[in-house]
DNA sequence: ACGGTCGTTGAAACCGGTTACATGACTGAG
DNA sequence: CTCAGTCATGTAACCGGTTTCAACGACCGT
């Protein structure tokens, strides 16, 4: 049996279909009898509106469309619960359509997304401006995260540069000279500016850094420091792009017999819950936060429709755990 | 400027409407020259298909809708990465609408979602059967993943028994004889078939089980042992109904100064990455493979039509790891 | 020259809702 | 008693696509 439309309702209950659209919707103007029919016959009928057709005749589909980039577990999960939060808190559902594999070009997964959603929610460390610009559905109200492209775009971001210069400055105050970052992928935003953020940071007192690849995951963490080794390097801090990174690094130096944090100082990015358990110094960064924030911005402007607000910035926070404090013990 | 429609192309390229529809899916019976005429008019316009008047149309969104409990973070982003990988592979979106608050009714979620889905997936461990029959649309192909209910609907279900009995054996198997189980929240179904499992697989053997509440949180992992060692209770195995539980109790544990897994043996359930990294005995689940295959179930579904599988098991396997491995190195 | 076939095209119905507007009954005031 | 003003209700247009079906012209064989 087809599920029965508004026709099958308004036919049962001997009205117009006009009448019954007026009392799924809580239209005033509808006698108490017939409102009595048309109720009935919806509870007899099983109906259930068509969020589909709604959406079509009504140019609103209470939905949001969310694109990220193939975010590691924590990060992901906790963006995504911050955006539901606050999305179903205010009615909307999430259309999900991550950009695996970071490579694909997100045209397609933005293209699929007109008529499907009523705003979007854009996080593109990789994408260079003009390509994003590109891709970006003209009419449909979005909101960027963490990219690069500013035009005229509501976005938010996340403040690096503050967090990168705290964790520089802890390196300084615990004496640390002989300073390594260990970066993110080539052209991912959020590396970048982590990166030159903190080597200008101890540049102004004198300190060099010594950058090595990495590419956000853990093992890439672990072949930077087992590189060092390799190399006999000397160095008494590590800054890891990310928690991932910091992870590996960390338990490459145990392996080595290397003493965190009294020998090298390890801090990482993100303050994912992993980091808490292993003692790992870090910047916090709030992530379901800044989904929450981000959602809470592309509604305003859908609802409010006024004052675009231009570009949010999200404060990081350092927090120090065992890997950079000589006083605590470590986890 | 609103967003170019089918017929805004047709009229630039001088045909009807029903050939701008031929070229866009690509339908072999138009010449060559009424083809190049609409390609330029769609690439002019920057015309993009509108989603959802052509899913009204066809009776066909290309959807999936995800329903979900309030998932602890790495679980969540596993099982919706899996979904993920399997549904855009084949062609699909995901909507996600999770009941959060375990409490709210799954009704409303699963109401919003006719018209908008061709097939919904459904993970719900805590509602009973008769409510999940009532609030399932009637019209809409799901997928049921580790729920009570079993009504001809195609399911997938976590082995819970199997993994469970697993634990038994290995504290056995270790020479084990005072053990505890730490259970999850009252009406979860998961937690339910652990519990069970466990106790009836020891009892075989002649061994009691001493059940303590928990509630799935690190939290309540951590009360437990509290509670335990208040008591002066004497027990050298726990085994937490998941992971997050058995992480709370290692840290009671280590607090306290019991050795693990000398004097206590430690497992838990669901091998979220925090366990690898904190060497915890666990059951491995394979969250991410969950999701997929109950996408690729459902898609088989919808796409298929024929041959409605019934109810699959998704198996998972010990993973022995230092809290309760005496030759291994405590993580 | 004619009828049949084929390939190309457009008109219009349809998907399932919302809503502007018309209609008609009823009410109260003048 | 009549006329304006409510109020409840229905009709039909519309949202933006897909698809059925009929029309049309070209081409073919005879």
């Amino acid at each position: 049996m087809a599920e029965a439309t508004i026709r099958d309702v308004a036919r049962r209950a001997q009205v117009s279909i006009a009448s019954v659209s007026r009392v799924l919707n809580g239209a005033s103007n509808v006698s108490e009898p017939t409102r009595c029919r048309i109720e009935d016959a919806v509870r007899e009928l099983g109906y259930v509106p068509h969020a589909g057709a709604r959406s079509l005749s009504m140019a609103r589909t209470n939905a949001l469309g969310v694109v990220l980039p193939d975010l590691h577990g924590e990060f992901f999960s906790e963006i995504v619960r911050g955006m539901d939060r606050e999305a179903s808190a205010r009615g909307y559902l999430l259309l999900l359509s991550p950009l695996h594999g970071e490579s694909e070009r997100p045209a397609v997964a933005l293209r699929a997304m007109r008529g499907r959603v009523d705003g979007l929610l854009l996080m593109a460390p990789q994408i260079e401006a003009d390509a994003l610009a590109l891709a970006l559905p003209s009419g449909l109200p979005s909101v960027l995260m963490n990219t690069r492209a500013d035009m005229g775009n509501a976005s938010i971001h996340l403040d690096n540069e503050a967090g990168a210069r705290a964790v520089a400055d802890h390196f300084l105050a615990l004496g640390r000279r002989h300073v390594v970052h260990i970066a993110g992928p080539d052209g991912n935003i959020d590396a970048q500016e982590r990166a030159a953020a903190f080597a200008r940071a101890l540049a102004v007192h004198g300190v060099e850094t010594r950058l090595l690849p990495g590419d956000f995951s853990e093992s890439s963490g672990v072949a930077a420091v087992e590189r060092l080794l390799a190399e006999g390097a000397r160095f008494d801090a590590i800054f890891a792009a990310n928690d991932n990174m910091a992870i590996g690094a960390l338990g490459a130096l145990r392996r080595a017999g290397i003493a965190v944090p009294d020998t090298v100082a390890l801090a990482g990015f993100d303050d994912i819950p992993l980091a808490r358990h292993l003692g790992l110094t870090t910047v916090r960064v709030r992530i379901a936060e800044l989904g929450q924030r981000a959602v809470s911005l592309l509604l305003d402007l859908l609802e409010g429709g006024d004052a675009p607000p231009g570009r949010i910035d999200h404060a990081p926070e350092l927090v120090v755990r065992a890997t950079s404090d000589p006083a605590g013990a470590e986890g």
